[in-house]
DNA sequence: TATATTAAACCGACCAGTCGGTCTGTTAAT
DNA sequence: ATTAACAGACCGACTGGTCGGTTTAATATA
Protein backbone atom coordinates (compact mmCIF):
# COMPACT_ATOMS: atom_id res chain seq x y z
CA UNK A 1 0.00 0.00 0.00
CA UNK A 2 0.84 3.62 -0.23
CA UNK A 3 0.19 4.79 2.75
CA UNK A 4 2.50 2.23 4.60
CA UNK A 5 5.60 3.39 3.15
CA UNK A 6 4.38 6.96 4.13
CA UNK A 7 4.02 5.49 7.27
CA UNK A 8 7.24 3.79 7.72
CA UNK A 9 8.95 7.20 6.54
CA UNK A 10 7.17 8.54 9.36
CA UNK A 11 8.27 6.06 12.02
CA UNK A 12 11.32 6.69 10.62
CA UNK A 13 11.33 10.35 11.00
CA UNK A 14 9.83 10.34 14.31
CA UNK A 15 12.25 8.54 15.61
CA UNK A 16 14.98 10.70 14.00
CA UNK A 17 13.26 13.88 15.68
CA UNK A 18 14.14 12.47 19.34
CA UNK A 19 17.27 11.63 18.42
CA UNK A 20 18.26 14.76 16.80
CA UNK A 21 16.97 16.64 19.56
CA UNK A 22 18.13 14.25 22.23
CA UNK A 23 22.12 14.60 20.99
CA UNK A 24 22.38 17.47 18.21
CA UNK A 25 23.22 16.47 14.53
CA UNK A 26 26.18 15.44 14.97
CA UNK A 27 25.97 13.56 18.21
CA UNK A 28 23.70 11.48 16.55
CA UNK A 29 24.46 8.57 14.93
CA UNK A 30 22.35 6.76 12.38
CA UNK A 31 22.51 3.51 14.55
CA UNK A 32 21.00 5.84 17.53
CA UNK A 33 18.29 6.61 14.61
CA UNK A 34 17.93 2.48 13.60
CA UNK A 35 17.29 1.82 17.36
CA UNK A 36 14.94 4.46 17.91
CA UNK A 37 12.80 3.68 15.11
CA UNK A 38 13.43 -0.19 16.09
CA UNK A 39 14.30 -0.73 12.33
CA UNK A 40 17.54 -1.86 11.17
CA UNK A 41 20.32 -0.02 8.83
CA UNK A 42 19.12 -1.39 5.46
CA UNK A 43 15.68 -0.29 6.22
CA UNK A 44 16.58 2.97 7.43
CA UNK A 45 18.61 4.13 4.07
CA UNK A 46 16.00 2.28 1.59
CA UNK A 47 13.73 5.51 2.69
CA UNK A 48 16.77 8.24 3.37
CA UNK A 49 19.27 8.61 0.61
CA UNK A 50 21.55 9.92 3.99
CA UNK A 51 21.77 11.49 7.50
CA UNK A 52 21.29 14.68 5.91
CA UNK A 53 18.63 13.98 3.89
CA UNK A 54 16.72 12.98 7.44
CA UNK A 55 17.46 15.80 8.85
CA UNK A 56 16.10 18.04 5.74
CA UNK A 57 12.87 16.11 5.48
CA UNK A 58 12.55 16.79 9.19
CA UNK A 59 12.88 21.00 8.91
CA UNK A 60 9.35 20.37 7.00
CA UNK A 61 7.98 17.83 9.28
CA UNK A 62 8.48 20.06 11.73
CA UNK A 63 6.17 22.76 10.84
CA UNK A 64 3.64 20.63 10.62
CA UNK A 65 3.78 18.93 13.95
CA UNK A 66 4.33 22.28 15.39
CA UNK A 67 2.31 24.92 13.95
CA UNK A 68 -0.66 22.81 12.63
CA UNK A 69 -3.06 24.68 14.87
CA UNK A 70 -1.82 27.92 13.37
CA UNK A 71 -3.39 27.93 10.20
CA UNK A 72 -6.88 26.46 8.92
CA UNK A 73 -7.98 28.70 11.73
CA UNK A 74 -10.97 30.76 10.55
CA UNK A 75 -10.03 33.72 12.63
CA UNK A 76 -10.97 36.38 9.85
CA UNK A 77 -13.54 37.83 12.15
CA UNK A 78 -11.41 37.96 15.73
CA UNK A 79 -9.73 41.24 15.73
CA UNK A 80 -6.04 41.06 15.21
CA UNK A 81 -4.53 41.81 18.47
CA UNK A 82 -7.02 38.81 19.72
CA UNK A 83 -5.18 37.00 17.13
CA UNK A 84 -1.98 37.73 17.86
CA UNK A 85 -2.65 36.10 21.69
CA UNK A 86 -4.02 33.11 20.36
CA UNK A 87 -1.20 32.73 18.14
CA UNK A 88 0.80 33.29 21.91
CA UNK A 89 -1.73 30.99 23.57
CA UNK A 90 -0.53 28.23 20.92
CA UNK A 91 3.25 29.25 21.47
CA UNK A 92 3.08 28.50 25.04
CA UNK A 93 1.02 24.85 24.55
CA UNK A 94 3.76 24.26 22.32
CA UNK A 95 5.71 24.81 25.41
CA UNK A 96 4.13 23.09 27.83
CA UNK A 97 3.32 19.95 25.76
CA UNK A 98 6.50 19.48 23.08
CA UNK A 99 9.42 21.68 24.65
CA UNK A 100 11.51 19.73 22.17
CA UNK A 101 9.75 21.30 19.37
CA UNK A 102 11.74 24.33 20.05
CA UNK A 103 15.31 22.26 20.93
CA UNK A 104 14.89 21.28 17.54
CA UNK A 105 14.28 24.33 16.06
CA UNK A 106 17.54 25.43 17.82
CA UNK A 107 19.49 22.65 16.34
CA UNK A 108 17.94 23.80 12.59
CA UNK A 109 19.33 27.33 12.92
CA UNK A 110 22.97 26.32 14.24
CA UNK A 111 23.07 23.70 11.48
CA UNK A 112 21.74 26.37 9.35
CA UNK A 113 25.27 28.23 9.43
CA UNK A 114 26.97 25.21 8.61
CA UNK A 115 25.32 23.98 5.30
CA UNK A 116 23.69 25.77 2.74
CA UNK A 117 20.41 23.68 2.08
CA UNK A 118 19.69 23.43 5.39
CA UNK A 119 19.84 27.39 5.94
CA UNK A 120 17.54 27.69 2.71
CA UNK A 121 15.08 25.33 3.85
CA UNK A 122 14.90 26.55 7.81
CA UNK A 123 14.90 30.31 6.21
CA UNK A 124 11.66 28.95 3.90
CA UNK A 125 10.20 27.81 7.02
CA UNK A 126 10.45 31.34 9.10
CA UNK A 127 9.65 32.92 6.32
CA UNK A 128 6.41 30.97 5.96
CA UNK A 129 5.92 32.02 9.83
CA UNK A 130 7.00 35.82 9.17
CA UNK A 131 4.29 35.55 6.01
CA UNK A 132 1.53 34.99 8.81
CA UNK A 133 2.11 37.84 11.37
CA UNK A 134 2.56 39.79 8.54
CA UNK A 135 -1.07 39.09 7.48
CA UNK A 136 -2.58 39.47 10.62
CA UNK A 137 -0.32 43.17 10.98
CA UNK A 138 -1.91 43.91 7.62
CA UNK A 139 -5.35 43.44 9.11
CA UNK A 140 -5.02 45.07 12.14
CA UNK A 141 -3.83 48.18 10.08
CA UNK A 142 -6.46 48.05 7.34
CA UNK A 143 -8.80 47.59 10.25
CA UNK A 144 -7.71 51.01 11.98
CA UNK A 145 -6.66 48.70 14.86
CA UNK A 146 -3.28 49.33 14.14
CA UNK A 147 -1.28 52.13 13.71
CA UNK A 148 0.51 52.48 10.20
CA UNK A 149 3.72 51.03 11.00
CA UNK A 150 6.44 48.79 8.97
CA UNK A 151 4.50 45.54 8.87
CA UNK A 152 7.80 43.17 8.35
CA UNK A 153 9.68 45.15 11.21
CA UNK A 154 6.66 44.37 13.45
CA UNK A 155 6.39 40.70 12.59
CA UNK A 156 9.67 40.36 13.00
CA UNK A 157 9.29 42.00 16.69
CA UNK A 158 6.36 39.58 17.33
CA UNK A 159 8.63 36.64 15.79
CA UNK A 160 11.46 37.57 18.14
CA UNK A 161 9.18 37.18 21.12
CA UNK A 162 7.58 33.96 20.18
CA UNK A 163 11.50 32.91 19.67
CA UNK A 164 12.70 33.62 22.79
CA UNK A 165 10.89 31.49 24.24
CA UNK A 166 13.71 28.96 24.03
CA UNK A 167 15.19 30.57 26.60
CA UNK A 168 12.96 29.03 29.23
CA UNK A 169 13.71 25.67 27.26
CA UNK A 170 17.46 26.18 27.72
CA UNK A 171 17.64 27.57 31.47
CA UNK A 172 15.19 26.50 34.42
CA UNK A 173 14.07 30.27 34.59
CA UNK A 174 12.16 30.18 38.18
CA UNK A 175 12.13 34.26 38.65
CA UNK A 176 9.51 34.66 35.52
CA UNK A 177 6.85 32.06 34.06
CA UNK A 178 7.13 31.43 30.17
CA UNK A 179 3.56 31.70 30.40
CA UNK A 180 3.54 35.15 32.04
CA UNK A 181 6.61 36.38 29.91
CA UNK A 182 4.88 35.34 26.26
CA UNK A 183 1.24 37.13 27.64
CA UNK A 184 2.99 40.32 29.10
CA UNK A 185 5.41 41.01 26.02
CA UNK A 186 2.64 40.47 23.33
CA UNK A 187 0.32 43.07 25.56
CA UNK A 188 3.76 45.03 25.64
CA UNK A 189 4.26 44.87 21.67
CA UNK A 190 0.11 45.67 21.09
CA UNK A 191 -0.10 48.42 23.67
CA UNK A 192 2.46 49.88 21.14
CA UNK A 193 1.36 49.62 17.87
CA UNK A 194 -2.52 50.23 19.12
CA UNK A 195 -4.27 53.57 18.12
CA UNK A 196 -5.12 54.99 21.05
CA UNK A 197 -3.29 52.45 23.38
CA UNK B 1 57.18 35.25 31.65
CA UNK B 2 53.76 35.44 32.41
CA UNK B 3 52.25 36.96 29.59
CA UNK B 4 53.81 35.10 27.01
CA UNK B 5 51.44 32.23 28.38
CA UNK B 6 48.63 33.98 28.34
CA UNK B 7 49.32 35.50 24.67
CA UNK B 8 49.53 31.73 23.87
CA UNK B 9 46.44 30.76 25.10
CA UNK B 10 44.77 33.71 23.24
CA UNK B 11 46.54 32.95 20.31
CA UNK B 12 45.14 29.43 20.16
CA UNK B 13 41.59 31.21 21.34
CA UNK B 14 41.40 33.45 18.54
CA UNK B 15 42.18 30.46 16.25
CA UNK B 16 39.25 28.10 17.68
CA UNK B 17 37.09 31.10 17.31
CA UNK B 18 37.33 31.45 14.31
CA UNK B 19 36.90 27.57 13.32
CA UNK B 20 34.40 27.03 15.75
CA UNK B 21 32.12 29.89 14.06
CA UNK B 22 33.00 28.54 10.53
CA UNK B 23 32.38 25.12 10.96
CA UNK B 24 30.30 24.40 14.40
CA UNK B 25 31.80 22.51 17.44
CA UNK B 26 31.21 18.88 16.27
CA UNK B 27 32.66 19.24 12.59
CA UNK B 28 35.71 21.34 13.62
CA UNK B 29 39.02 18.78 14.67
CA UNK B 30 41.36 20.17 17.23
CA UNK B 31 44.00 19.90 13.34
CA UNK B 32 41.37 22.47 11.72
CA UNK B 33 42.51 24.77 15.45
CA UNK B 34 46.20 23.29 15.14
CA UNK B 35 45.91 24.61 11.43
CA UNK B 36 44.55 28.23 12.66
CA UNK B 37 46.46 28.74 15.37
CA UNK B 38 49.94 27.90 13.64
CA UNK B 39 50.86 25.76 16.15
CA UNK B 40 51.48 21.81 16.95
CA UNK B 41 49.06 19.33 18.50
CA UNK B 42 51.14 19.02 21.38
CA UNK B 43 51.14 23.07 22.00
CA UNK B 44 47.35 22.94 21.94
CA UNK B 45 46.98 20.07 24.61
CA UNK B 46 49.91 21.48 26.26
CA UNK B 47 47.59 24.65 26.55
CA UNK B 48 43.65 22.88 26.99
CA UNK B 49 43.04 19.80 28.31
CA UNK B 50 40.62 19.03 25.49
CA UNK B 51 38.62 20.67 22.89
CA UNK B 52 35.45 20.70 25.35
CA UNK B 53 37.64 22.62 28.00
CA UNK B 54 38.50 25.05 24.53
CA UNK B 55 35.13 25.77 23.74
CA UNK B 56 34.14 26.21 27.72
CA UNK B 57 36.84 28.84 27.46
CA UNK B 58 35.22 30.35 24.65
CA UNK B 59 32.36 31.12 25.76
CA UNK B 60 34.03 33.45 28.22
CA UNK B 61 36.18 34.95 25.93
CA UNK B 62 32.78 35.73 23.88
CA UNK B 63 31.97 38.17 26.89
CA UNK B 64 35.01 40.51 26.82
CA UNK B 65 35.65 39.97 22.74
CA UNK B 66 31.88 41.37 22.31
CA UNK B 67 30.43 43.23 24.89
CA UNK B 68 33.18 45.25 26.14
CA UNK B 69 31.48 48.42 25.15
CA UNK B 70 28.70 47.49 27.18
CA UNK B 71 30.56 47.85 30.43
CA UNK B 72 32.11 50.50 32.00
CA UNK B 73 30.61 53.33 30.57
CA UNK B 74 29.36 55.72 33.00
CA UNK B 75 26.12 56.54 31.74
CA UNK B 76 24.59 56.49 34.78
CA UNK B 77 23.64 60.58 33.89
CA UNK B 78 21.48 59.45 31.27
CA UNK B 79 18.22 58.85 30.64
CA UNK B 80 17.49 54.93 30.67
CA UNK B 81 15.99 55.17 27.57
CA UNK B 82 18.79 56.51 25.96
CA UNK B 83 20.94 53.80 27.60
CA UNK B 84 19.35 51.18 25.91
CA UNK B 85 19.38 52.71 22.63
CA UNK B 86 23.27 52.75 23.07
CA UNK B 87 22.74 49.08 23.85
CA UNK B 88 21.24 48.82 20.49
CA UNK B 89 23.77 50.97 18.48
CA UNK B 90 26.24 48.93 20.08
CA UNK B 91 24.38 45.63 19.23
CA UNK B 92 24.55 47.09 15.40
CA UNK B 93 28.05 47.63 15.85
CA UNK B 94 28.87 44.56 16.60
CA UNK B 95 26.99 43.09 13.53
CA UNK B 96 28.51 45.26 11.38
CA UNK B 97 32.05 44.41 12.73
CA UNK B 98 32.08 40.99 13.72
CA UNK B 99 28.70 39.18 12.40
CA UNK B 100 30.67 35.88 13.83
CA UNK B 101 30.38 36.81 17.22
CA UNK B 102 26.27 36.18 17.02
CA UNK B 103 26.96 32.81 15.12
CA UNK B 104 28.95 32.16 18.11
CA UNK B 105 26.41 32.28 20.21
CA UNK B 106 23.75 30.54 18.23
CA UNK B 107 26.40 27.51 18.45
CA UNK B 108 26.82 28.23 22.08
CA UNK B 109 23.04 27.41 22.55
CA UNK B 110 22.49 24.65 20.53
CA UNK B 111 25.42 22.99 22.62
CA UNK B 112 23.80 24.35 25.81
CA UNK B 113 21.29 21.55 24.93
CA UNK B 114 24.08 18.88 24.76
CA UNK B 115 25.94 19.69 27.33
CA UNK B 116 25.37 20.21 31.31
CA UNK B 117 28.40 22.73 31.53
CA UNK B 118 28.18 24.50 28.94
CA UNK B 119 24.67 24.97 29.53
CA UNK B 120 25.61 26.04 32.71
CA UNK B 121 28.37 28.51 31.43
CA UNK B 122 26.16 29.78 28.68
CA UNK B 123 23.43 30.71 31.12
CA UNK B 124 25.81 32.47 33.44
CA UNK B 125 26.59 34.74 30.14
CA UNK B 126 23.45 35.22 29.35
CA UNK B 127 22.42 36.00 32.57
CA UNK B 128 24.76 39.08 32.99
CA UNK B 129 23.82 40.58 30.24
CA UNK B 130 20.02 40.26 31.50
CA UNK B 131 21.53 41.91 34.76
CA UNK B 132 22.87 44.57 32.63
CA UNK B 133 19.36 45.42 30.92
CA UNK B 134 17.88 45.26 34.29
CA UNK B 135 20.04 47.48 35.94
CA UNK B 136 18.85 49.96 33.48
CA UNK B 137 14.83 49.18 33.16
CA UNK B 138 15.13 49.81 37.34
CA UNK B 139 16.92 52.61 36.97
CA UNK B 140 13.87 54.26 34.40
CA UNK B 141 11.05 53.04 36.84
CA UNK B 142 12.88 54.96 40.02
CA UNK B 143 13.58 58.19 38.01
CA UNK B 144 9.75 57.78 36.81
CA UNK B 145 10.38 57.55 32.99
CA UNK B 146 9.07 54.03 32.91
CA UNK B 147 6.40 52.84 33.88
CA UNK B 148 6.11 50.31 37.28
CA UNK B 149 6.05 46.85 35.40
CA UNK B 150 7.81 43.61 36.00
CA UNK B 151 11.60 44.53 35.47
CA UNK B 152 12.86 40.76 34.77
CA UNK B 153 10.37 40.25 31.67
CA UNK B 154 10.88 43.91 30.53
CA UNK B 155 14.30 42.96 29.92
CA UNK B 156 14.06 40.07 28.62
CA UNK B 157 11.84 41.64 26.15
CA UNK B 158 14.39 43.81 25.22
CA UNK B 159 16.91 40.83 25.17
CA UNK B 160 14.86 39.03 23.11
CA UNK B 161 14.70 41.54 20.17
CA UNK B 162 18.68 41.89 20.48
CA UNK B 163 18.60 38.25 19.91
CA UNK B 164 16.99 38.78 17.29
CA UNK B 165 19.57 40.27 15.25
CA UNK B 166 20.60 36.60 14.30
CA UNK B 167 18.08 36.91 12.15
CA UNK B 168 20.03 38.84 9.51
CA UNK B 169 23.22 36.80 10.25
CA UNK B 170 21.26 33.14 9.23
CA UNK B 171 19.44 34.91 6.14
CA UNK B 172 20.30 37.60 3.43
CA UNK B 173 17.12 39.85 4.37
CA UNK B 174 16.94 42.54 2.05
CA UNK B 175 13.26 43.99 3.01
CA UNK B 176 14.43 45.39 5.72
CA UNK B 177 17.74 46.56 7.54
CA UNK B 178 19.50 45.65 10.22
CA UNK B 179 19.89 48.80 11.74
CA UNK B 180 16.49 49.65 11.19
CA UNK B 181 15.01 46.89 12.74
CA UNK B 182 16.90 46.95 15.82
CA UNK B 183 16.01 50.91 16.40
CA UNK B 184 12.86 50.60 15.33
CA UNK B 185 12.13 47.59 17.69
CA UNK B 186 13.58 49.67 20.61
CA UNK B 187 11.42 52.85 20.52
CA UNK B 188 8.72 50.12 19.97
CA UNK B 189 9.37 48.84 23.22
CA UNK B 190 10.43 52.31 24.89
CA UNK B 191 7.13 53.50 23.52
CA UNK B 192 5.42 51.01 25.81
CA UNK B 193 6.76 50.95 28.89
CA UNK B 194 7.31 54.92 29.05
CA UNK B 195 4.95 56.92 31.13
CA UNK B 196 3.08 59.42 29.18
CA UNK B 197 4.10 57.62 26.06
C1' DT C 1 -6.52 -23.54 -4.75
C1' DA C 2 -1.79 -24.24 -5.03
C1' DT C 3 2.50 -22.87 -6.81
C1' DA C 4 5.90 -19.94 -9.16
C1' DT C 5 7.69 -15.35 -9.97
C1' DT C 6 9.21 -11.08 -8.81
C1' DA C 7 10.08 -6.77 -6.69
C1' DA C 8 10.11 -4.18 -2.67
C1' DA C 9 11.21 -4.25 2.16
C1' DC C 10 14.41 -5.32 5.29
C1' DC C 11 18.67 -7.09 7.77
C1' DG C 12 23.29 -6.44 9.87
C1' DA C 13 28.26 -7.52 9.19
C1' DC C 14 31.63 -4.94 7.31
C1' DC C 15 34.75 -1.26 5.40
C1' DA C 16 37.31 2.84 4.78
C1' DG C 17 38.03 6.88 6.68
C1' DT C 18 38.16 10.19 10.57
C1' DC C 19 39.21 12.32 14.93
C1' DG C 20 40.31 13.26 19.84
C1' DG C 21 43.82 12.40 22.44
C1' DT C 22 48.59 10.29 23.70
C1' DC C 23 53.37 9.67 23.59
C1' DT C 24 58.01 10.00 22.43
C1' DG C 25 60.89 12.87 21.50
C1' DT C 26 63.57 17.77 20.52
C1' DT C 27 64.69 22.51 21.55
C1' DA C 28 65.74 26.40 24.32
C1' DA C 29 65.93 28.93 28.38
C1' DT C 30 67.41 29.24 33.23
C1' DA D 1 70.80 19.61 34.47
C1' DT D 2 66.24 20.48 34.72
C1' DT D 3 62.01 21.94 33.01
C1' DA D 4 58.62 24.27 30.15
C1' DA D 5 57.39 24.73 25.41
C1' DC D 6 56.71 22.83 21.73
C1' DA D 7 56.55 19.16 17.32
C1' DG D 8 54.20 15.58 14.94
C1' DA D 9 53.80 10.46 14.36
C1' DC D 10 50.70 7.42 16.00
C1' DC D 11 46.69 4.80 18.26
C1' DG D 12 42.24 2.95 18.84
C1' DA D 13 37.50 3.96 19.09
C1' DC D 14 33.89 5.36 16.34
C1' DT D 15 30.82 6.39 12.25
C1' DG D 16 28.36 7.00 7.75
C1' DG D 17 27.44 4.40 4.31
C1' DT D 18 27.56 -0.16 1.46
C1' DC D 19 26.42 -4.61 0.00
C1' DG D 20 25.16 -9.36 -0.37
C1' DG D 21 21.73 -11.73 1.13
C1' DT D 22 16.91 -12.99 3.30
C1' DT D 23 12.03 -12.26 4.13
C1' DT D 24 7.47 -10.75 2.78
C1' DA D 25 3.68 -10.05 0.02
C1' DA D 26 1.47 -9.11 -4.12
C1' DT D 27 0.56 -11.01 -8.64
C1' DA D 28 0.68 -14.20 -12.29
C1' DT D 29 0.26 -18.96 -13.79
C1' DA D 30 -1.32 -23.63 -13.80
Amino acid sequence: MVNDRENRKNQILNAAFEVFVKKGYSKTTMDDIVLASKLSKGALYHYYGSKKDLFLSLIDHWEVYTFKDFYNKKSEDKKASDILRFFGENVINTFNEKKHAYIAEIEFRAMSNQDEEIKKRSNMLYEKLLDLFQKVIKKGINDKEFKDLDIRKTSMAFLAIFQSITWFVLTDEKAVSAEDYIRDSIELIINSISIQG
